[in-house]
DNA sequence: GCACATTATTGCGGACTGTGCAATATTTGC
DNA sequence: GCAAATATTGCACAGTCCGCAATAATGTGC
């Protein structure tokens, strides 16, 4: 047990510094916001801030969900709809995170009140996109690697209005989102010709 | 004249400073390369360097090209295929915004050595992104507006896509990157069925 | 329980980024 | 050439982030 209570405990203090940060965040503006004055929330050192977060930015958004390759390798040998196989992926992806609704919302909020947020959010969706761009390229071949990566990058930034909806909206659910993704995908299909 | 000649003799030096600050960086590496050290290659003081580019990232990249939302308005009314008009619509941006190869390539062989560099480079695209995604939700209605922003993300990278190539590439001319361009998006459709 | 190994926390010092301000230099309009 | 506008610079300062070493906390084996 030793391994997994430590970082169970580990878990929960990025959390908490990460909710720490957001309150003063939202309350004294993002820029205002100091290390600093985050740490002090948290109840931690200044420097042992930067042990659980490499930037202001990483303890905001706290720790996005990740793609297992391993786990999401099927996908390059599927034989069913591309679209319905992405949208499968990105749901195992986010029912592993399981987000919080309340982190998500303080999280949206932030956004509003700093645009420039906006597209942190979205680099830190990155990772996916990379690593959903390679495991497409072993489905498409790499003679269709540029398109690989235009297709995981729109279907990140689908999943993502996906889930800004679901923070809003208390009566979604994840699998809302999943639908949402979908419809998307395929309006942008329709839409293109 | 008076005007003309200050903004041309400023928009040298921000030129200067850019290939500066990619001299140094592609030399010892984007990290290492301190302010300090562009302002002094550069041949300016460092609190100079800092009135021409708000950080580091901008100075290397440089000014991106802008979209002329004013001028490329058209687009909410055409009636020409959708993947038509957004070739003809970032072929104009490109062509007002004339790219130096030389600089791109230097740009492509420090995102080899930094591949974090990418990131930024898709960033300081976002500007494009934004305003295109305006200009789609003019054409497709507010009920489309994720649509909107969605063809509008995968279109300025795919553009991203093709002016890579083009840098890399002597024989390629600018109509080259709106052909591929064009051929990504129409790949992106069949693919996704 | 007890000593031991591992890991976490912290303080300190330092390099670097980015900004405001005021002094100085340069350019421009007349 | 003179006055106004603009650009450059030095200086001081707040903030970020990291390396290092000392200290504290925690889990392991006995």
């Amino acid at each position: 047990m030793t391994i997994n209570l430590r970082d169970r405990r580990r878990r929960q203090t990025a959390r908490d510094i990460q909710q720490a940060a957001l309150r003063v965040a939202l309350q004294a503006g993002y820029c205002a916001a100091t290390t600093d004055a985050i740490a002090a929330e948290a109840g931690i050192s200044p420097r042992t801030f930067f042990n659980y977060y490499p930037n202001k930015t990483a303890a905001v958004l706290g720790q996005p969900p990740v793609l297992d390759t391993q786990a999401g390798a099927w996908i390059a040998t599927s034989e069913a709809p591309l679209v319905d196989d992405l949208v499968r992926l990105l749901g195992q992806m986010l029912k592993d995170d399981s987000p919080d609704r309340q982190t998500l919302r303080m999280i949206e909020r932030l956004i509003e009140t700093t645009p420039d947020m906006q597209i942190l959010f979205r680099k830190s969706l990155d990772a996916i996109s990379f690593a959903l761009a390679g495991l497409l390229q072993a489905r498409l071949g790499a003679h269709r690697a540029l398109e690989a990566d235009l297709i995981a990058a729109m279907s990140t930034h689908a999943l993502a209005n996906g889930v800004r909806s679901w923070a809003a909206d208390e009566a979604m659910d994840l699998d809302g989102v999943l639908d949402m993704t979908r419809d998307q995908l395929r309006s942008v299909c329709v839409l293109l010709g």
